[in-house]
DNA sequence: TACGGGCTGTGGTCAGACCACACAAGCTAT
DNA sequence: ATAGCTTGTGTGGTCTGACCACAGCCCGTA
């Protein structure tokens, strides 16, 4: 075993052990590296994997927010690495696409109407009337609202899953809109959906808000002209 | 921005100019820090965080396999990621095996016939069929033939995250089988499923296959007494 | 009482050293 | 001439010890 991975080896059995959880700060990078037997060197290496994979979050200074921290945050992983995977041309943006349709039909069949999520979703579509910012506004406020209705269905991973995937293709989801014809229109389109959708899940008809979603999603990419890029 | 994440940040952008592409070779450590004015140490975290990443692979020595290589391995990520999250209680085992039950029926009903995963499939079941060293070695080719089946549809990322939820909820499924009153009857029944969810998949008949997936795995957890286990 | 500055512990970064490894080239003995 | 060993070279792996910036805490002072 390669001398940083004692690092994540050894939260692994406090954590199972219960004498780390979520909250709990880790001992300084030195004490860790004279308790574990290793430099401060390799604790470093070890730490910058745990934060990369978004189990830990490490701040200077002192105080209760300073250290490193145990967090759950599965997205940061996903996030980062999709980002590099799409770069390397080893994930196409079909992939995700694709990906982000099967988890957001599963969780709209799926989403509790009584999760507070949807409170928070219900807020952003009524942001989404008001706002006046553009597309750029729009979209982002878009893409919440589609993490908090999987956030609904009550599955921490599935829920991670959609915002990272919504994050790996932002970019492309912008430059589609640039197509467009008439922005008007279609935000309009769009809003409406969403309200159905909302409406569809709150009235527990998961498997026709499963339908909305389908459609919601199918009809933007194929109105913007259909994934041709890779 | 932190000082190692200029390597994943060069990285990117190298992979976005096509300038490298996997199987390249990163240039060598003490190269690098010097060409992007930062410490080797800090190279070295950069890396790590790639490597867990599964962007890339650090092997010693000199020759072709030598040094750092750009891989395409996404599952790493999602691996370790999983287990720590597991460990941290932050996801829940139920939560992994519903995802896995989502994503598994959705790669069945889209899978293609001419698939040359489906040979691999095809080569795990008869394999199934003589092993005879007991419940380990059979879980272990079950578990590469749903690999393979979710491969079969083509989406990378689908895989990908199969083959991680899977090695996650292994020790699971070890302890579920043990469980099992009489190992040989189930394993004659679910060699007989999977035989029919592979004819389904080759004989094009997708929706039918995912169903067949979604009974076999709901009946392998009913069977061996459900998600009493957090 | 209010305020200001130093103290302390945290992670962040760096430089330089040595090690184990694996291949390649060259040397040596047959 | 060839088989086998030796040495060279470049790779990542690890360690040591140092210094920096930061943020909260504590104590002395006004």
């Amino acid at each position: 075993m390669r001398t940083h991975q004692v690092v994540s080896a050894w939260l692994e059995q406090e954590l199972a052990a219960g004498r780390l959880h979520i909250g709990s700060r880790l001992p300084g990078e030195r004490t860790m590296a004279e308790r574990l037997g290793i430099s401060r060197a390799s604790v470093r290496e070890g730490t910058r994997v745990l934060e990369a994979l978004g189990v830990v979050r490490a701040g200077v200074g002192s105080g209760p927010q300073a250290g490193t921290v145990i967090t759950g945050n599965p997205s940061l992983a996903l996030d980062s690495a999709l980002r590099l995977h799409v770069a390397s041309a080893h994930l196409r943006v079909k992939d995700i696409v694709e990906t982000r349709l099967l988890l957001e039909t599963w969780a709209a069949a799926h989403a509790s109407p009584g999760s507070p999520s949807l409170e928070r979703a219900a807020r952003l579509l009524d942001e989404m009337d008001r706002c006046d910012d553009g597309p750029a506004g729009f979209l982002q406020r878009d893409a919440l609202f589609h993490v908090a209705l999987a956030e609904a269905a009550g599955n921490v991973l599935v829920g991670a899953m959609m915002g990272s995937l919504r994050g790996s293709i932002e970019d492309y989801t912008q430059r589609l809109t640039a197509r467009l014809p008439e922005w008007g229109a279609t935000s309009q389109r769009l809003r409406r959906e969403h309200r159905a959708i909302l409406d569809a899940v709150l009235e527990g008809r998961g498997e026709h808000a499963a339908e909305l979603v389908q459609d919601h999603i199918e009809g933007f990419y194929r109105e913007s002209g259909i994934h041709s890029e890779g």
